[in-house]
DNA sequence: AGGACCAAATTGGTCGGACCAATATAGTGC
DNA sequence: GCACTATATTGGTCCGACCAATTTGGTCCT
């Protein structure tokens, strides 16, 4: 479903998901190319184009002999997109674990970023803020202009190793949120206070002080999303999907 | 040089770093399969299967009619290892932000494996922290202790986000240090204050006071890596290598 | 019965050639 | 100079084949 319409990305994403779905346990043989390229009614050399997509991402380590399924705990960061989006509901628990580490990378990209922005730099975040400012009542309208500022912030910070984690990250994330339709319950006042607070070290250019308040801004959208999703799972209980 | 000794894989190694070198400039249309399976004397498919390597790194993309450069920025975080392992200096810049990012994640997993650890969780930690007390003076000796308790944490914390990132980066990049010959002089008393610490915050469960104690201890350590590494760089300057 | 050893079957790695469809390119005509 | 078309290039897939490493199963010896 991530990838695009070939043919050897298919089988990588369904072998993938079956993988991620415990359909295979650690350590356990993979089935043979062979044996692959005839269930999915393809050759060799899709299969193996698959296989080599799948190693990739630490789930299997192929040898001559035979290949062998890994531990997902041992696998690549890029996994992470494609087992959040494995069932219709979000697992509650990896959220949560994925936005407090969200969490502290960008408090230290917000601290980095006011730190060492340059006066223009400084205008521009200060800018962004007061435009999320003037639309903090409508949750929906402002994640463009807030993913904007978290882009900008971290152009300005300029640390290769948080973007490089976020692109493996945050896309498929945010994505999956969209499309589950999680709609975090935000207390309005919560958020004021943050654009303040950031307005306020944007001003002074107290990296610390931002980082602080983006860190607890990120805490109170965790326990927001934690209850939106239980939420939903409660209602998709009472009212089974299949509409 | 970092994978097994296949011709898929040394051939996807070589181009990784001619990318990652900006051998090819970002947007730029990447050699045909033709041309690299002449150039490297090998199948096409033993070169489609490197680029389907690279493909998943996000550093090229392909399509029918060529395939294009892309940016290291939107590359995946697997690329962290071979960017760090290109030359035989490390950069400064790079390390210094891994170290950062490493920090705040480290003392996060620190923070809540404290807090959420089980009591025999909590007695093997202390016991750990003791037995690296016991060899606070060398530094060598105890970075496997070191790893063990660092491991340890990561085991009680049970964050899959961090797990994932880390396999993406601890080995490649303490691998490259220790081959470098990176030997951070770090005081003593700055790691006794650190274990102290630890052991005070494992008795009283304080998992906050663990998390900045570990925070402050690796903004030494930042600090200490830097200067080892400017010192190396200018040894190697006055002394080039090839002894 | 158990363990060491050996031969056959299986498996991954590579090669070469072939075809198709999508894309890029060069050429043409306006 | 621009739009359009024919051609060449390129990636995606398939097939059949061979090799080397590993696994497997059986044999033999103790």
């Amino acid at each position: 479903m991530s990838s695009s319409n070939t043919i050897s990305h298919e089988i990588a994403d369904i072998l993938r998901d079956e993988i991620l779905r415990q359909r295979y346990l650690s350590g356990d043989r993979f089935p043979s190319e062979r044996d692959l390229a005839a269930r999915f009614d393809a050759s060799r050399g899709a299969v193996r184009e698959a296989l080599s997509q799948l190693e990739q991402l630490g789930l299997i380590h192929t040898q001559p002999g035979g290949a062998r399924v890994q531990s997902v705990n041992a696998a690549s960061l890029a996994v992470l997109g494609p087992l959040m989006a494995l069932d219709e509901h979000l697992d509650p628990l990896l959220v949560d674990q994925f936005l407090q580490t969200f969490a502290v990378l960008t408090a230290m990209t917000t601290k980095n970023a006011i730190n060492g922005a340059s006066p223009e730099q400084l205008i521009q975040l200060q800018q962004l803020v007061v435009e999320l400012a003037s639309q903090s009542d409508d949750f929906e309208a402002m994640q463009p202009r807030w993913r904007e500022l978290l882009e900008a912030m971290s152009t300005i910070a300029d640390n290769l190793v948080v973007r490089l984690i976020s692109n493996d990250l945050k896309a498929q994330f945010v994505a999956q949120m969209m499309k589950l339709g999680v709609r975090p319950d935000l207390k309005k006042g919560s958020i004021d206070r943050l654009l303040t607070t950031l307005r306020v070290s944007i001003n002074e250019r107290d990296g610390e002080l931002a980082g602080e308040a983006m860190q607890k801004h990120f805490e109170e959208l965790r326990e927001a999303v934690g209850e939106a999703i239980r939420f939903k799972a409660e209602v998709s209980y009472k009212a089974p999907r299949r509409a």
